[in-house]
DNA sequence: GTTGTTGCAAATCGTTTGCAATGAT
DNA sequence: ATCATTGCAAACGATTTGCAACAAC
């Protein structure tokens, strides 16, 4: 008697347009943005979206996996789109812009103890970006 | 007419019973602490502690350099002694407890774009520990 | 028609700050 | 005696939630 697909019990998810102009939001950003740029940026297209609304949605969207949180230091958590190529970010301690830094260090996997099985990891180099460090 | 030995312009420190307090609470601990858990851990000593105090000698404990601040997704800012041996976090997925991990992964400070200079970094790996990942 | 979703306002959580009293120097 | 520090409570910013109206399916 079931209409599911699958067996997983997921919540069917449905397609509002305040989902899609979040989503839209984030998608035309080159960095990650904060759900109160989230909220002014996709109401230009939809002013009547509530800042309740970008967070119900960014936490359904980071539970399906189609974006995902950057956390930076003293801020607030940022989102980006997921599935871009693997990247980290780097914080220029002058301007506090961010930065996409993309590759990886090597060995990351195999500095955990053993035993431990490492799935995933989060990096962010710290200093003074070019425009900053030509400047000081 | 001044009594400076130096020529930066700090204001004196005084030795009061709550830092050390809260010192001592983070020199006991083997992980880094929530100010909530800093307070506790205190209060024992000290029960007329305040969280303001806490939040307050933080505060000028990290701009002295004697503690860092520890990030982790979802979770209010930690704290840790500075001065440990460098190293970084693991946080399992499954029981959401912090590990130290000694070491770092070679070739960070060549991550950057050319003209940016890395002056520091924060990694955490993330995964199952020793005990989750037998388990699971 | 059913049920997830929305907008708003109130509530919550972590952190900061104003202020008069206090304690370290 | 001076001046940083304290405790408390109020203020604050970010995020969450209750609820009735609403829109997707």
């Amino acid at each position: 008697m079931s209409h599911n697909t699958g067996m997983s019990a997921e919540l069917p998810i449905k397609n509002t347009r305040q989902r899609h102009a979040i989503e839209a939001a984030l998608a035309g950003a080159r960095r990650p943005l904060l759900p109160a740029e989230i909220l002014a940026s996709a109401q230009q297209a939809l002013p009547e979206l509530g800042l309740a609304t970008v967070y119900r949605n960014l936490k359904s969207l980071l539970a399906a996996g189609a974006i995902q949180g950057v956390e930076l230091p003293g801020a607030a958590l940022r989102y980006e789109l997921a599935h871009q190529p693997h990247h980290h970010h780097f914080q220029c301690r002058r301007c506090q812009q961010v930065v996409d830094i993309p590759g990886c260090p090597p060995g990351i996997a195999t500095m955990a103890p053993p035993g431990f099985l490492v799935d995933g990891h989060a990096l962010t180099l710290y200093g003074l970006c070019a425009a900053c460090s030509s400047v000081a």
